[in-house]
DNA sequence: ACGATTGTGTACTGAACAGTCAGAAACCTA
DNA sequence: TAGGTTTCTGACTGTTCAGTACACAATCGT
C-alpha cells in the first residue's frame, strides 16, 4: 500500500563506507554521499538522519562484517591453532577487505579498518565513534586471545606467556599495517612483517 | 627599517599542531586556527600563505622535532644498544613528545604520532603530507635498524635476524600504539605491550 | 621626530555546506 | 481505476567556510 524503497541499504552504506574512506568524515558531503550512493538528500536524511547517522550505521556493518573474518578464521580445534594465527596475520596486514567476495584488497590505504580511521578522525569528539571502534578491537583481540590459547594447549605456544599480552601485541601489529602499510610498506614488506611477528611468537621450550 | 614580527613562528606552529590534532585538518577552520594561535587572518595568510601552509610547516617542524628523540635515544655504542632500544620502545608507545620538556605525554590519544594521523586523513588526496608522513616513519625506521644492527655488533640480537626486518616491525609496533592506544589500552596496557615486544626480539642461540 | 615598511585585525565575497520541505512518483489494495 | 500511503526528488534557506582587500597600528633607520 505504499511505495517501497528502491534501493538497498546495505549497498547504500557501502558506498557511503568508500566516501568516508576515500574523503574522511569531515571531508565528505552529504552531496558527496548522495553523489556516491546515488540516494537524493531527502531520502538520506529519511532513511539515516544526516551525515552522522550514515556513519554510525556504515560503522555498525562494518563492525558486523569485520567480526566475521578473525571469528571464522581463528576459531577451531586445538590442533591447528598456530597454523590458523599464522594465516590470519598474513591476511589481517593486507587490510580488511571491503567485501566478502574481496579477500586480499586492491590497494592497503583504502583497506585499512574503517573503524580505527573514522575514530582516529573525529573519535577525540564523538563518543559512539569511540565506542564503536573500541569494539572493533576488542573483537579482534578476543577472537585472537583464544587462539592463543588453543595453540597453548596444544604445545606450540609458550604455555608460560600471558595469551592476553601476545593479543594485545598482535592487535597493535595488525592496526600499525593499517599505517604504515597505507603510507609506507609494500605488500611484501606487509608480509614479511607478518611473517616476523609469526617467528617471534614464543615457543615451548624443548624440553 | 620594518616592524618586526611579534609573535613566535614556532609557537603558533605548536599550537596549529595542538588544533589539527584535536579537530583533524578538515574538522579545523582557519578561525581555529586564529583563535588557537592568537594570529589573526592577515598575518596567518601572509606568514604561512592560508590552512594548508600551516599544516605542512606544523608538521615540518614536528617532523624536526620527531627526528630528535630517536636519533638521540637509540645512537651510541654497540654496547647498551639493547637496553637503549628497550628504552625507546617503552618510551615510544606512550606517544610522541609535544615538547622537549614534556617527555611522557599527558593523554595518550593526542600523543598520536601527527604525520600519521594527519596522513590517514588528507593523505590520500595531498601528495605533500603523504611524503612527510613516510619521512616520519623513514627517519624512525632508520634510527632502529641501526640501533638492532649495534646490538647485534654487541651480541645481544641474533646475528641471523634481519635488521631491517626487525625495524619495520618494531615502527609497525609504535604506530599501531597510536590507534589502540588511543582508543582502546591504558598505559599500563601500553607498556606491557612493549615489554612484551621487547621479550620477543631474537636473542642469540646460547651455543 | 618623521616616513617608509611591515605586521595586524576586520570587513567583505563567492562558494560550499547541512538540513528542510513541498510536490511528484510509485506502489498496494480495493 | 481510484485512493491512500510511503518514498523519492530537487530546489530552498540560513550558516559557515576559505580566501582577499583594505585601513590602521607599530616599529625602525635616519
Amino acid at each position: 500500500m505504499a511505495r517501497p524503497r528502491s534501493f538497498d541499504r546495505d549497498h547504500v552504506l557501502h558506498a557511503a563506507e568508500r566516501q568516508f574512506r576515500a574523503s574522511g568524515y569531515n571531508g565528505t558531503s552529504v552531496d558527496d554521499i548522495s553523489s556516491a550512493t546515488g540516494l537524493g538528500r531527502g531520502s538520506l536524511y529519511a532513511a539515516f538522519d544526516g551525515k552522522h547517522g550514515v556513519l554510525l550505521e556504515a560503522m555498525t556493518g562494518y563492525f558486523a562484517r569485520l567480526s566475521q573474518g578473525p571469528r571464522k578464521m581463528l576459531a577451531g580445534p586445538d590442533e591447528g591453532a598456530l597454523e590458523r594465527l599464522h594465516q590470519y596475520l598474513l591476511r589481517a596486514v593486507h587490510g580488511v577487505p571491503l567485501a566478502a567476495d574481496v579477500p586480499p584488497a586492491p590497494d592497503r590505504a583504502g583497506a585499512a579498518c574503517f573503524a580505527a580511521k573514522m575514530a582516529l578522525e573525529v573519535g577525540a569528539s564523538d563518543p559512539e565513534v569511540k565506542r564503536l571502534a573500541k569494539e572493533c578491537f576488542s573483537v579482534v583481540r578476543t577472537a585472537v586471545a583464544e587462539c592463543v590459547r588453543a595453540a597453548q594447549r596444544n604445545g606450540d605456544i609458550d604455555p608460560d606467556a600471558d595469551p592476553d599480552d601476545l593479543a594485545y601485541l598482535l592487535l597493535t601489529i595488525i592496526r600499525g599495517t593499517d599505517v604504515v602499510g597505507a603510507y609506507g610498506h609494500s605488500p611484501a614488506r606487509l608480509t614479511s612483517i607478518a611473517e616476523s611477528a609469526f617467528a617471534l611468537l614464543p615457543r615451548p621450550h624443548h624440553r
